[in-house]
DNA sequence: AGTAAGGAAGGGG
DNA sequence: CCCCTTCCTTACT
């Protein structure tokens, strides 16, 4: 079977994933439609480590757009990659999960399992704050 | 090409 | 808790 180059290289994010490692940077053909907006907010997502999180604010200001928090929720809600561009580590800044997917109630059950089993500490509906990552 | 509508948000009152 | 602002994308005209 012979696959493109672009295929091998999401089958291998996949793979790390289920490793538990994660990758550097989005597959090139996730990006290939990604304004240069979402190319950044992508190449920083990715580098949120496993059982930590970042929150859509801080986000925005990293990639040189402060207060485009909500422009980051659109990103996030068109990853062209859930899981590979960990999305599901993307919160709000009250520390509260959000939204994800269909799940729009602000308390989204497979977001905060996700986070959950990759090691995120809860504290009454709230992310720890020891779980929040800086961008930087 | 111009514009209006609206979103996985955030801060303020 | 509600309302207004912000920045970006998308859908129409």
């Amino acid at each position: 079977m012979t696959r493109s180059s672009g295929e091998s290289e999401v089958i291998e994010g996949l793979h790390r994933i289920y490793a538990g490692i994660g990758v550097n940077h989005p597959p090139e053909v996730a990006l290939m439609a990604a304004s240069e907006f979402l190319r950044r907010v992508y190449e920083t997502a990715i580098r949120i480590p496993k059982g930590k999180v970042t929150t859509y604010g801080r986000l925005a200001k990293v990639v040189g757009s402060k207060g485009a928090s909500r422009a980051v929720g659109n990103a996030m809600a068109r990853n062209p990659l859930p899981l590979v561009i960990p999305c599901h580590r993307v919160v709000r800044s009250t520390l509260q999960v959000g939204n994800y997917g269909r799940e729009r109630n602000g308390r989204s059950r497979t977001k905060r399992e996700l986070l959950m089993r990759e090691g995120v500490q809860f504290d009454r509906g709230r992310i720890s704050q020891s779980c929040v990552w800086d961008p930087f």
